[in-house]
DNA sequence: GCCATTTTGATCGTATACGATCTGTGATAC
DNA sequence: GTATCACAGATCGTATACGATCAAAATGGC
């Protein structure tokens, strides 16, 4: 039966699991600001379900490093400072990179296309800017490039970088004007550089550099806020 | 009181971290081997505490890759084939040798001649070859190196690495012969690297260099064995 | 004899309950 | 008025109990 299958549905995701979203989309969305106290039993109530879940959709959000826990005492969402998206995005620069160049090999011309087409959304996206369809192509786009690396860990932890960015900052690109037009004409060189079949290293080099600029003028356009 | 004091010090460690060290040391030296069947009951009935802690241990696990876990079914320790080991130094080849750049510029003298001295211990090491505790030194070594990186997100991906390491193989020396010798003289380079303050991409490029000859060094043994 | 179905046992997931621990408040001594 | 201590409330950590789920053995039909 139909409902059968949609209550099989909702159950396949486990309580604990469910919470560990919940709880996640409200710290991304920023119901719960950077700080605020998670409760384990509170939480419990307006989930409708017990702590033990809770419990352990909180332990996972500490191993993200999306919450700081002490024991006895409880969990706070994490404190991030400027520092904390400098280091995020500084590690993402390494891991990111070196997926990318692991990746290069596997990736196809038809990857390339695809990776250009989500581009060229991405210069439409310029005219009405729209900073956050604007980072969902991003990954998309970066996303066809490391796909392919065939060390799972590598993968991992990429997919952890972007996770944590998504949650410090919903858009660097709101951020930071004329830096969305320079990332679309480096992407469109990182896909040259595919092409042309080029070293790993000119790829890792050229990957790591196109977010690192990302970071820099981030840093920059903040500095220059504050003077 | 003494005896309180001691109460309170193996009470500070909660029942789900001593299960944690408990079943992981218990993988690491090979009496759960990869493939072996986790029961959550049984562990909780020889280590004295109830199941909760347990299955709070037995997550941390999976979230250090040591143990897969599936829903409704239980947790095995992970089995590892000879790409996990690949993949696993090959991660680390990336994060430690970037964490090494990163910590370069905080490097004192002082660090150095530490990492020297070790270095020293592992050349006598090498004469009446202890493989664990060459293993040892050789941590302890790269430890001077990275450990000043001020990233805690790479720091933290390096200290994974190693413990995933020393769980999959106690020591790659006692595999490939001829690689520890070698291995002393590059730590030597990397040394003279450091004093010389070369720029972060010769370290990083040596620090990776580093660890990917130890990999390739197994690699080709194990071919060599194969034919 | 073989395949589908049912049943059964083991194990996991979650709820509830209680003891342990921490943080903050109020009283008391100085 | 300030510092120290004791107490109370809140919250966490763990034990126990039970319902949910899965895998494999037993049963029945073909």
């Amino acid at each position: 039966m139909a409902s059968d299958t949609l209550t099989r549905n909702l159950d396949s995701q486990s309580k604990a699991q469910r919470a560990h979203s919940w709880i996640r989309s409200r710290i991304a969305d920023g119901t719960y600001s950077p700080g605020y106290r998670l409760v384990l039993g509170q939480l419990a109530g307006e989930l409708g379900v017990s702590v033990v879940p809770v419990r352990e959709a909180i332990r996972l959000l500490e191993a993200e490093g999306l919450v700081t826990f002490e024991r006895n005492v409880g969990a706070h969402v994490a404190m991030h400072d400027d520092t904390e998206y400098f280091f995020t995005m500084q590690t993402l620069s390494i891991v990111e990179g070196a997926a990318t160049a692991l990746s290069a090999p596997s990736i196809l011309p038809a990857d390339i296309a695809r990776a250009r087409a989500v581009n060229e959304l991405m210069v439409d996206c310029l005219e009405h800017f729209d900073p956050h369809r604007f980072t969902e192509l991003n990954l998309e786009f970066h996303s066809v490039l490391f796909e392919s690396c065939p060390n799972p860990h590598i993968l991992d932890l990429v997919h952890r970088g972007w996770a944590r960015l998504t949650v410090l900052r919903d858009s660097t690109f709101s951020f930071v004007p004329g830096r969305a037009k320079a990332s679309v004409l480096e992407h469109e060189d990182l896909l040259q550089l595919l092409e042309r079949d080029a070293t790993p290293l000119e790829i890792e080099t050229a990957a790591r550099a196109h977010r690192t600029r990302t970071l820099d003028a981030f840093i920059s356009y903040q500095e220059s806020r504050h003077s």
